[in-house]
DNA sequence: TGTACATCAGTGAACGCGCGTTCACTGATGTAC
DNA sequence: TGTACATCAGTGAACGCGCGTTCACTGATGTAC
C-alpha cells in the first residue's frame, strides 16, 4: 500500500467526514479511533499520520459538524422534495422541527445533538460550540426580518430555544405519538408568533 | 468490615444517590462503577451486593435523578430564599430559567442535563425518560392552569420545550453573557406569553 | 447471660476487553540521475 | 526512457490503563442453645 499525493487529504478527509457523522450519533465521548478508522477502511494505526490525538479529532470533527448545518439553506433536504426556491424562515422551522430531521441519526443538526454533551465538554468544545451558535443566531435574525417580523436578538434566542429544545426532546422521547405531538406544538407556535410571512394576531 | 441491619439499606441509598449526582454531571457514559463506589467511600467490589450490573444502577439511578427534579415545588432551592410560599408559575420559570440551576452541576434537572445522552440510549432509558416528561408536562399544565393561563397541551409543550431548550443551551454556551442573555430572553418571553397571573397583551 | 456458629456486606486481587497511543515495518509513489 | 533511492501513508503487533465483572476471603453482626 503506497501513496498518491492527493491520497492522504483524501483519506484525511474521509476519516473527518465520518467522525463527524458519528459524535452526532454516538456523543462526545461515545466514538474511538479503531471504530472511526474502520468505518474509513483503514486500520487504527494509521490514524496518527491524521491527527495528533483523539482531542485533535474531536476539535476538527466537531467543527465540521457543526458548519454542516451551518445556513439555514442546508435544511432543504428535510422537506418535501417538492419544496424548492430560497429558503423562508418557515420553510426553514418546518425543516428543523420535520420527523425527517428528528430521525436522522448521522446528519442532524450538531447544535441539536450534542447539547448535553458540550454542556459537560471542556472550555475549546464549548468556544467551538458557541461560535457556531452566533452563527446560527445570525441567521435566523435574518430569516426573521420580514416586513411584519421582529428582528431583534431575544426573539431569536426564544426561537432557537424553542427549536434546540423541542428536537432534542422528541428525539429522546420513545412515545411516538407524545414526540410527534411535542414537534408539532412547537412548529405551529413558532410559526404563528414569530413568522414574518404572518400576521401575529388577527 | 461486618454489617449492621440497617446497614445495606443505608449504602445502598448512598451509591444510588451518588450515581444520580454523577449521571447528571457527567453523563450517562461518563460515569464507572469503580468512581461511584469511592465516592460512597466504599470499594468497588462490593458493588454487586447492590446492583446486577451497571446497567441496573444507570436505571435505578436514573430514575431518581429524574424524580428529584419532579415537582415545581423542588425548584424552589433555586430562587432567592426570600420567596417562599406556594409554588407558582412564574416562580417556577424563574427558578428553572435561572443562573443557580444553570450552573448546578449535581442536581440540576435530570430531563434538561441528559436529553442528548437519552436521545442516543436504548429503549428502557427513553421509556422512563418518556414517563418523567409526561408528568412533568401535567405538573406545568397544573400551573398553567390559572384565571388567564392557557391550558391546553400545546401550551405546554412548547413551554416544556423552551425551558429545556434554553436551559441545555446556557449550559453549552460558554460566552456567560450570551448564556445570561439566552436565559433572560426565554424567562420574559414565557412569563410574557404564558403566565397565567398576567395580561398576555393589553 | 455466655458461648458457638452462620450470615453476608464489604474487601481487594484477578479476569478479559477495548481504549488511546507507540513503533518497527512495508511497499507503491515521486524524485534524481 | 530506465534504474536506484528516498519518502511516507498505511499496517498490525504491542504498551499500559481503566473498565465491568468475578471470586475467595474477612470479620462484625445476628441467631441458636
Amino acid at each position: 500500500m503506497g501513496h498518491t499525493q492527493a491520497s492522504k487529504v483524501h483519506s484525511h478527509e474521509r476519516i473527518l467526514r465520518i467522525a463527524a457523522r458519528m459524535f452526532r450519533q454516538k456523543g462526545l465521548e461515545g466514538v474511538s479511533i479503531a471504530n472511526v478508522m474502520q468505518k474509513a477502511g483503514l486500520t487504527h494505526g494509521g490514524f496518527y499520520k491524521h491527527f495528533t490525538s483523539r482531542d485533535d479529532l474531536l476539535t476538527q470533527a466537531l467543527k465540521i459538524a457543526l458548519a454542516e448545518a451551518d445556513e439555514p439553506e442546508k435544511y432543504v433536504k428535510y422537506l418535501p422534495p417538492m419544496e424548492t426556491g430560497e429558503m423562508t424562515f418557515d420553510m426553514f422551522v418546518r425543516a428543523y422541527l420535520g420527523k425527517i430531521h428528528r430521525d436522522d441519526p448521522g446528519s442532524a443538526c450538531a447544535v441539536g445533538t450534542l447539547v448535553s454533551d458540550v454542556g459537560r465538554a471542556g472550555k475549546d468544545v464549548k468556544d467551538l460550540y458557541t461560535a457556531r451558535v452566533k452563527t446560527n443566531l445570525e441567521g435566523l435574525i435574518a430569516l426573521m426580518s420580514g416586513p411584519r417580523g421582529k428582528r431583534d436578538k431575544s426573539a431569536a434566542l426564544v426561537v432557537f430555544s424553542a427549536l434546540v429544545g423541542a428536537f432534542a426532546l422528541a428525539r429522546a422521547i420513545s412515545d411516538r405519538t407524545l414526540s410527534d405531538d411535542l414537534l408539532k406544538a412547537a412548529k405551529d407556535f413558532v410559526l404563528s408568533e414569530f413568522s414574518p410571512a404572518r400576521h401575529k394576531r388577527a
